[in-house]
RNA sequence: GGCCUCAUCGUCUAACGGUUAGGACACAGGAUUUUCAUUCCUGUAAUCGGGGUUCGAUUCCCCGUGAGGCUGCCA
């Protein structure tokens, strides 16, 4: 199936704009066929430079690139495919041509109140307790009045002649079958003053020149389904098949919105999810496998995804969520590339780390300790920067460890240590010969092993004592404990 | 106001009309552990209300209620 996405670049992508982009996706690679972008700038006081880069690049950082349409090729904005432009400012002359046929054939009309006028029309209806819609006032002016202002060149908009005693009825991919009475459709328009097309116009004309299969889109479109099928009808065409998905809530049910938490896909970047984890959620969103799997790959997204299973329901944006999957995620990650990224990071605050050969080591002690890879610099400056240590530290009541007993314990770390050969400085030796001494000296393991682990880290936790001592190496580990020594 | 849509634990959700209404997150307790985290176990917690239909409704129908969307020469 041919499916699209068809953002407007009024700003950056919207975590729902992703999530319909996520399915549009799936069904697309699903059933073997195109994933298509397009871009949706009819408004064009709306635009904002640098919108279509942006999305493009959440886009592919999401895994999501398009196979046809608008894309970034050199890092520049490219268009592929044979169906372009897939630019709607650069298709004005064929949204024009179907406006035409479409005036010739009595299925739409030109119209030229003034705003001031659809204001004021509109106020009284309310007032009225009526729906607002276009009375047909221009329905009404005499043909040669119309031929007249037409070739004054009066500005105008061109209205869809909607059909009051038409029933409206469509099978949605998700909701089933739908309603609509023609009397309460309005007379959309479809041509502006300005020349653009409306949405409403513009996706017709490109779903169907682009030979769309599948429209993908928010709930927010449900209303206004009857008017997308009418056109297909008055212009001869098949439409194609539509899927309305819920959408996205704040907390209190209403619509996700930007004052009430992070609604761009990149603020959710920057706060270091990975993309695995965003696709994951965002997918678990209104949509359930049927199983009892929560967790999803990409790849097995494009497996289990069925829009049947879609909810119909709008869904909370549930942050703890996201964060526990962030968690799985990252612990999921092979420990070859949490420590390739974390080693980048971990350089920018101690460059030394670009060079550590044993980095690997150090990252595999807080691989099951981050949520997040910023996390990770913090966490292991203190194998770049000696700790700053003192007895507050070293003493720890729930261990039993007291200032007056800190200095034997210490002592007996450093014997024990000193004792222990390079060769044999590894985890299984060190805690072989460490819970010898606890038994000898009557102390207990947490009475060694709290002073050892904060007299090496500095801090109130961290990985565990054997591991710490082992990536810091025989010398480094004794320096510390003298150090400690001093000061307790 | 009008039109449309939706409704199961706090949240995301499962349950061909027959289940002790299941899972996950969060929360609480516990186990493991040298700390923290991870992991594991246990627990608290839901069918919006009222009518039908049926031997039997979370499930089907109607009416309420609540929530959301649309109601632009925005998308």
């Amino acid at each position: 199936m041919r499916t699209r996405f068809a953002p407007s670049p009024t700003g950056f992508l919207h975590v729902g704009g992703l999530r319909t982009a996520l399915f549009a996706y799936l069904i697309a690679k699903q059933t073997k066929g195109r994933f298509l972008l397009r871009i949706e700038d009819t408004d064009q006081g709306r635009s904002v430079e640098g919108a279509v880069e942006n999305m493009l690049s959440t886009l592919h950082w999401a895994g999501l690139d398009p196979d046809e349409g608008v894309m970034m090729r050199k890092g520049i904005v490219a268009q592929e495919g044979t169906k372009g432009p897939y630019i709607q400012s650069e298709r004005l002359s064929l949204y024009q041509k179907y406006a035409q046929q479409l005036l010739k054939d009595g299925h739409a009309y030109p119209c030229f109140c003034t705003p001031e006028r659809l204001t004021q029309m509109r106020e009284g209806q309310m007032a009225r307790k009526q729906a607002p819609m276009y009375d047909r006032h221009c329905t009404q002016l005499p043909k040669k009045e119309i031929e007249d202002r037409l070739a004054r060149g009066e500005p105008h908009v061109l209205r869809l002649l909607v059909p009051h005693d038409h029933i409206f009825t469509y099978a949605d991919e998700i909701r089933g079958e739908m309603t609509f009475q023609g009397h309460t459709v309005d007379d959309q328009v479809l041509m502006k003053s300005d020349g653009f097309p409306t949405y409403h116009l513009a996706h017709v004309v490109d779903d169907h020149l682009m030979e769309i299969d599948l429209v993908i889109r928010g709930e927010e479109w449900l209303s206004s389904t009857p008017k997308h099928l009418l056109l297909f009808e008055r212009l001869g065409w098949t439409p194609p098949k539509y899927a309305h998905v819920p959408l996205l809530l704040n907390a209190d049910r209403t619509k996700l919105s930007k004052r009430q938490q992070s609604v761009a896909a990149e603020e959710y970047i920057q706060k270091g999810y990975l993309p695995e984890t965003l696709i994951n959620f965002l997918a678990l969103l209104g949509w359930n496998p049927g199983s009892e799997q929560e967790i999803f790959s990409l790849e097995e997204l494009i497996g289990a995804f069925s829009l049947e299973r879609v909810q119909k329901a709008g869904a909370i944006f549930d942050l703890a969520k996201l964060d526990w999957l962030q968690g799985q995620w990252i612990r999921k990650l092979p420990l070859a590339e949490f420590a390739d990224r974390l080693q980048m990071l971990t350089a920018e605050r101690f460059p030394e780390a670009a060079h550590d050969p044993h980095f690997k080591d150090k990252a595999a002690l807080i691989h099951e300790r981050v949520t997040f890879l910023k996390e990770g610099p913090d966490m292991l400056a203190f194998f770049y920067v000696d700790p700053k240590v003192d007895a507050d530290l070293l003493a720890n009541a729930k261990q039993k460890v007291t200032k007056e007993l800190l200095p034997k314990i210490l002592k007996v770390l450093m014997q024990t240590l000193e004792k222990t050969a390079e060769k044999d400085w590894s985890v299984e030796t060190l805690k072989e010969n460490i819970l010898a001494h606890a038994k000898k000296e009557e102390l207990t393991q947490g009475q060694l092993l709290w002073p050892l682990r904060a007299a090496l880290t500095g801090l109130p936790y961290s990985p565990g004592a054997f591991e710490v001592a082992v990536a810091l190496g025989k010398d480094v580990t004794l320096t510390r404990l003298k150090a400690a020594m001093k000061v307790s």
